[in-house]
DNA sequence: CGATTGCGATAGACACAGCCTATGAGCCAC
DNA sequence: GTGGCTCATAGGCTGTGTCTATCGCAATCG
């Protein structure tokens, strides 16, 4: 059975008529005639009492119509939902963000967001890169903003922009005489993040590992370590995003000799068919984004 | 859009898996595959996330796929319902009787009909000839059974049985006396129905046109007419098949020289699917009646 | 009363859509 | 690297839905 059969039994239903009834339905009288026996054979049942004058519904087709209508009802249904999804910047867009970014980058990205892309709903979700890329694999995100390159051939990723780090140091520290400070003369009472933080790893790969980094000292969120180096127990990478929240917590920030820096990137799955929101995002933030590495290192002041 | 195509859907959506999908659905993996690709097409949106290794719908998909079900549901019960529907002894039965048959015939094979045709719901419709031809054209009745010839093209109808009348006598009526009555020996004071009922014609044709036959003697129904005779106002031609309530009400009965008798008949649109329900029942009714008119007439007495 | 009109059914030709098999391309595991 | 799994692609075939032309029937009209 097709739902063309149906549409034309409708047709014939409404029109009782078969030339009329073909002429709405957009084709010949024989080809609807020919349609509507076959699927009176199909049926098994009589679907019409024709005369040369007159043509009527039996009781059978009485029966079977209100199916019909339900099942042509429900294709266009389908038509009608189809059409309103076919837009790919409008609907939900699962977005995973790492900690370290989300709270700083989520205020600058937001209103620009809705004004580009004023159809797509973003659901920020925050965790770290390597929860983040299982819920990215697993359907459960569209997209994340993480700090790292990925790894397999499923996943796909773009540069947004590059982050500069800054040395944090507590108001009272003898670095903050430099107006200059080298990535390495941090590592001695340098404080880290948790595990799993790609932010610690940064940090120590930029700092040189420092046996001396307090074990314990390992805070479970950016927040907590810019409050534990304004406190004075140490010093750290502050990600150029975090500079503001860091001086307002009192730390004094100095530029790094060697320009540390992390890039931040928008990754999805490779075979995602969104991949036109994903790059669209990706575009509104990198845009936003535009500059700030260069605005926020200390050199060219052109802007 | 084709609910062949929405089969198909469904069947990835269960399967996760073009394969098992296309193995399930009995056709090729890439027939399915093109097949599931011309929708996302139709409908302007990726409805599965591929990958070499696994194949995951997408959000739009699961938005649609409620209503592809029902679709396919409905046209399942479509199916189903036609399935029932199919037998074409059964279901309702809209019988039209003319009344001067009905109360006497309708006991008679109510039984037999239930019996023959246990599916087949008879819902009888008393009327009188002209009525039920009426409700017949207008499709409100699906056969009739009635004691004269039918007209126009669009009707057909088959012999059912021959049904003799009799002569109706008061008890102290002259006529009493012979063993065989003359039809025309009745007209002086017969006694008939009003108009509209057949069976008042078919008196006046077998007894002739009285200008005797009291004016505002016309009963309005045959058991009145019945009771009026046996209270002596007059006589009048019994059809064979009321002759026990005739005899019930006190009339005398005699056979009729002439053996004047009248052919009841089922009749229906010549159009009627369900013509092979009409030609059973009719069957059904010849058989239960077979001998009926040769019992009742006087003569040969071998049954 | 024959001609015309309007109806649905039928016949034959054609074109397209769905189907197949064979093959390709990507990924993974051994 | 090779074999095996996945889905995608290509080319050829068949079935069927479609058309136009025509028929048969019944009602209407001049």
């Amino acid at each position: 059975m097709n739902l063309r059969d149906l549409r034309y039994l409708l047709a014939v239903v409404e029109h009782e008529h078969f030339g009329r009834a073909a002429r709405a339905c957009g084709i010949s009288q024989p080809t609807l005639s020919v349609q509507i026996r076959k699927l009176e054979e199909l049926l098994g049942v009589a679907l019409f009492e024709r005369t040369s004058k007159t043509v009527v519904p039996t009781a059978a087709c009485a029966r079977l119509i209100g199916h019909a209508r339900a099942a042509v009802a429900e294709t266009e249904a389908i038509l009608a939902v189809a059409r309103d999804l076919r837009d790919p910047l409008s609907g939900r867009f699962r977005l995973g963000i790492i900690p370290t970014l989300a709270p700083y980058l989520l205020p600058l990205i937001f209103a620009p967001l809705h004004q580009a892309l004023p159809a797509l709903e973003i659901e920020p979700w925050e965790d770290q890169t390597t929860a983040l890329l299982d819920r990215l694999r697993a359907h459960e995100l569209d997209a994340v903003l993480i700090a790292t390159d990925i790894d397999g051939p499923d996943l796909v990723s773009q540069e947004l922009f590059a982050e500069p780090f800054l040395a944090g140091l507590p108001p009272d520290h003898f670095l903050v005489a430099h107006k200059q400070i080298d990535e390495a003369d941090l590592a001695p009472d340098i404080l880290v993040l948790a595990d799993g933080h790609c932010l610690r790893d940064q940090t120590l790969a930029a700092c040189g590992p420092s046996g001396a980094l307090g074990g314990a000292m390992r805070a479970s969120s950016l927040a907590t370590l810019l409050n534990m180096v304004a406190a004075g127990y140490g010093t750290t990478l502050i990600p150029g995003l975090a500079a503001g929240a860091a001086q307002d917590a009192g730390i004094v920030l100095r530029p790094l000799t060697h320009q540390a820096s992390r890039t931040v990137r928008i990754a999805w799955r490779a075979h995602f068919p969104g991949r036109v929101a994903v790059e669209a995002v990706g575009d509104v933030i990198a845009t936003r984004l535009r500059g700030f590495s260069a605005a926020s290192r200390p050199a060219p002041a052109d802007r």
